[in-house]
RNA sequence: GGCCAGGUAGCUCAGUCGGUAGAGCAGGGGAUUGAAAAUCCCCGUGUCGGCGGUUCGAUUCCGUCCCUGGCCA
């Protein structure tokens, strides 16, 4: 019998990390990191990625995988998770996968539709004409094309509006076409889907904010300076549009001093772990777990009597 | 102690020539298919500092008290 995957969920700062570094003691796991920032090298101190001696202790995938200047994608999470959990399952290990981009646990266990992946020149051109023509324009230029995906996607989200557009452009079939056809695959054999968070919303804002103060005390600014200075990094990347990197380049670059830039880094941590927080609302079968309750592992394993080999 | 400017939403403030008030931020809810730690949508009742007075009606006018900041002593 295959063994089953683990998802270990849960909103920033909830205690995934600990929790999985736990479960790696009772169980012989390997761990998929899901997690879209914790793909960069040189960036751990925001990201509260693991140490090296957490590590060592426990193989870690899809970490440090990625220069900061270059772009990662919830498709290439999709192939290469797939690709993990197999090796790990035929290494005869449980794949514990663990993060907090609720977009990439969704598109592994729900499959993606076949579209083409993003084009940079594309998106380029269409970002210049957002600018010069209005996204209402764009929104208009989507109507005549895919009338559909129009219809579902407000005027303002010039994001989604773009990439719809683009796929039209790239492969000749509409997004609402791609979406009313078959997907990939989701993970084969059992899932199990962990949840971590706080009962009380006032005591996760708290673990926030007492972690960025410990991020700040640790290097977080010097880590981001040094980001800062490379020169070839701008911040619209994704990946200095991560939190707490995105507000402390902004003091960086003068757009607010500092005791600012760590208000705006705590809050819009806060403004994730909500958005969070509503994709797991809809997350089917989860076993919720609260980080402050005694025997955390215990009552992980006792509530999915398949995890107790 | 005197003079001046303020005290309105959790915060910063706007406003009501008298008919019980609204922005930004914060916060809450939702959406989410190759940028997702992104992007977007929806949600605003609060003794308008306290107490009196005038008035049909006061957050708005008057008096007084309290608090904050500045200037003068």
């Amino acid at each position: 019998m295959v063994p089953p995957v683990v998802l270990l969920m849960g909103p920033t700062a909830s205690g995934k990390t600990a929790l999985s570094l736990a479960l790696a003691r009772r169980l012989p796991v390997e761990i998929v990191s899901v997690d879209s920032a914790l793909v960069y090298r040189g960036m751990d101190i925001g990201t509260a990625k693991p140490d090296a001696a957490m590590r060592a202790s426990v193989a870690h995938h899809l970490i440090d995988i990625l220069d900061p200047a270059e772009t990662y994608s919830a498709a290439r999470f999709v192939t290469d998770a797939q690709r993990l959990i197999g090796e790990i399952r035929a290494r005869g290990r449980v794949p514990l996968l663990v993060g907090g981009t609720m977009l990439y646990f969704r598109a592994l266990t729900e499959g993606l539709s076949l579209l083409p992946s993003a084009d940079p020149s594309v998106r380029l051109r269409l970002e210049a004409d957002a600018r010069n023509l209005g996204a209402a324009a764009l929104h208009q230029r989507l109507a005549r094309v895919d009338p559909e995906a129009a219809a579902r996607l407000h005027v303002n989200d010039l994001q989604r509006v773009q990439r719809a557009l683009e796929v039209v452009e790239l492969s000749g079939r509409t997004l609402s076409d791609a979406h009313r056809a078959a997907r990939s695959a989701g993970i084969p054999g059992a899932v199990i889907r962990l949840a971590l968070n706080p009962p009380q919303r006032a005591e996760l804002h708290a673990r926030i904010a007492r972690r960025f103060h410990e991020m700040m005390a640790q290097g977080f600014l010097e880590e981001v300076r040094s980001l800062y200075e490379r020169g070839d990094l701008t911040p619209e990347l994704p990946s200095m549009r991560a939190v707490g990197y995105r507000q402390l380049w902004g003091y960086l670059d003068g757009s607010w001093d500092l005791p600012e830039a760590v208000q705006r880094g705590i809050a819009a941590t806060r403004q994730f772990a909500k958005r969070q927080l509503t994709w797991l609302r809809s997350e089917p079968e989860v076993c919720w777990l609260d980080p402050q309750a005694p025997d955390l592992v215990a009552r992980a394993l006792r509530a999915n009597p398949m995890l107790d080999f």
